[in-house]
DNA sequence: TGCGATGTTGACTGACCAGTCAATCTATTC
DNA sequence: GAATAGATTGACTGGTCAGTCAACATCGCA
């Protein structure tokens, strides 16, 4: 389910105006042909990215790291920055359900939070090069794809600002401080903790 | 003080390897003839960097901004990325000096942190265009000029985890989380809200 | 006033790389 | 076993810019 949305989602942002002219766009279209080259240059491309940056890597690092031509990167991706894009907006839809999801359940606030700062702990553990990624080209990256996906990354930010400020209605949390200016901090946090354990300024222990 | 401190430190990164080449370097050594040219670039730079970003801005931007001539850049500093590492590091060694200073004074440790914080916001109320390059470009841009400044930025987060180490052997503060964690999430939380600020996803109140 | 040093100019070059495209290969269908 | 459609290839193009450089302007001093 998530996996198509997210390979749909090609808006994209800068590059070319030319979208949606040819015949589908990225998965080709109904019949479920060739699954097996796209998913290779994406995996490829995580690891390119991880290792050299976005910006810093060429298309062809990332055919070669997949081993395949050149030109077949743009057979299945409009643009280089279209492939940022997929990897982004697939991870993020999961993080975002799980938001959503954990909102759901009736537990104390605290333990929402709690359990949402675990599930993005845990994204990283499971899979290191894709978060780094992520928080590295997406998330941070505010002059470039941030702005791209400013839509959806504040998305995240509301939702727990949702949290926080329902909590405060019922008396959970105190209510000095915005919630929405709580929901900045906490996932500030994170993601800060999670940039030192991605360039190993800090060793990875626990605490909250 | 701080300005020729700043100026002299280019050991820079990325571009050529032949620095130090001729005569001086950026400032025009002992005899302090032309501050202003140079003072006019990095003020257009600032603005520049601020609007466009890094990456997305020319070096004609910045000499048109400035109102002088392109190679007047070449002139006074040695690369592009040696203009904003100049930049970052003026302010840079502010703030380094503000922790320290704050860290000497004789009171409790949540006082400590609340005025590092204070200092931070202050410093992006003082000059918001100048704060958001050098937290979007160099502080959050891990994979470029971060990485190339991880040394001095490191830094600060040890400072700021020597404050929480202390405060824990004081008994001020719990020993739950390790300091380094904690300095971690301290700035990341207070570099997130001010990201929202400068993006405009959230607007100014306080509460901490 | 003349001369070296320093400041200032902007056209030009060289490298880099995203994206194109025509050709070739590999099913699949009738 | 042709014919069609999609998959795959990689050499090539076009545009962009950082950085260079030779010429010109201005300043300070003897």
């Amino acid at each position: 389910m998530s996996s198509s949305r997210a390979a749909a989602g090609g808006e994209g942002g800068r590059a070319g105006a030319s979208a949606g002219s040819r015949s589908g766009s990225g998965t080709p279209a109904g019949g479920a042909k060739a699954p097996d080259k796209r998913r290779l240059i994406l995996d490829a491309a995580v690891r390119v990215f991880a290792r050299q940056g976005f910006h810093a890597c060429r298309v062809s690092d990332i055919a070669d790291e997949a081993g395949v031509a050149y030109g077949l990167v743009y057979h299945y991706f409009q643009s280089k920055d279209q492939v940022l894009d997929t990897l982004f907006l697939q991870r993020w839809d999961v993080l975002l359900e799980a938001i959503r999801e954990t909102d759901a359940r009736a537990i104390p606030a605290r333990e929402k939070l709690e359990a949402i700062a675990g599930f993005i702990v845990d994204s990283y553990r499971h899979d290191p090069d894709l978060m780094k990624v992520i928080i590295v080209e997406v998330t941070r990256a505010a002059n470039s794809f941030g702005a791209a996906h400013l839509a959806d990354i504040t998305l995240a930010y509301g939702l727990i600002g949702g949290i926080v400020d329902q909590a405060q209605r019922d008396g959970q949390f105190r209510p000095e401080i915005s919630a929405e200016f709580a929901a900045q901090a906490f996932y500030g946090a994170i993601e800060q903790v999670l940039t030192g354990w991605i360039f190993g300024v800090v060793d990875e222990d626990d605490g909250a």
